[in-house]
DNA sequence: CCGGATCCCAAATGATACTG
DNA sequence: CAGTATCATTTGGGATCCGG
């Protein structure tokens, strides 16, 4: 992800980046754009709130994954020149059109992350 | 992702997994998974019919993730013995669970790829 | 309080060759 | 046809220190 080049990983008869379902993942997907985004359904989230909010991720990946969001166009970032310093994160209404699947993502999630743990419990699942 | 140990990146009050939004991407997050499901909703898959709609993965990749996606209990791998060999790949009643997210995230592609393609046109997409 | 900069490791992905 | 096996590379993610 995040290698937008050209000539990717093109599926079937798609253009030059990739099947549209590769160009979703790339926005939303690894370890936290999915999370982070799923808090800003909620609201407005304040740089630390994040922080409380996912005690696993670092600084720095917060940081960097905000800013890629932001440059994708998703989120907006709004800075309070105060003492002490404020910067709150929201949706924009392009990161809005998202919601859907995010939320989609979050129901799934709940019903059947139990099913499918690797631990040995998908006997049942198919068939 | 994959590395389901516990206490990982746990989000808000949420349990020993981490948020359901995680937990999701978890199961399709990847380069590969979101578009191997893509192309099961259309039907049976066999091996190389995948290499063929995904030029760029590597059979060893392709090999993975589906054994991963089968252990997930999401497609279920049929080999008929004969020659020459066939392995048909088709996604479980669980796997079909997923088809409504996959298909969103395929539309949201679609819609959006282009918009948001890094290469500087998020400009007007906030505000 | 909100980060940026640097260094480092582990995991994900890829290239290539070989096989029942 | 449908994979394994091995090796190399890239990338995601983390620790830590520094700064406005």
């Amino acid at each position: 992800m995040r290698n937008r080049k050209a000539g990717y990983g093109l599926c079937q008869g798609d253009n030059a980046y990739g099947c549209p379902v590769e160009a979703t993942l790339d926005v939303i997907g690894g370890k936290w754009k999915g999370v982070i985004l799923y808090h800003l359904t909620g609201g407005t989230v304040r740089f630390n709130e994040f922080r409380r909010l996912m005690p696993g991720i670092t600084q720095r990946m917060l940081t960097l994954q905000l800013r890629e969001l932001e440059s994708d166009g998703l989120i907006r970032r709004e800075v309070f020149q105060e003492i002490p310093p404020r910067v709150e994160y929201s949706l924009t209404d392009l990161g809005r059109t998202l919601e859907e699947i995010i939320l989609a993502m979050r129901a799934w999630g709940e019903k059947y992350q139990r099913l499918s743990a690797r631990d040995g419990a998908a006997e049942d699942a198919g068939r």
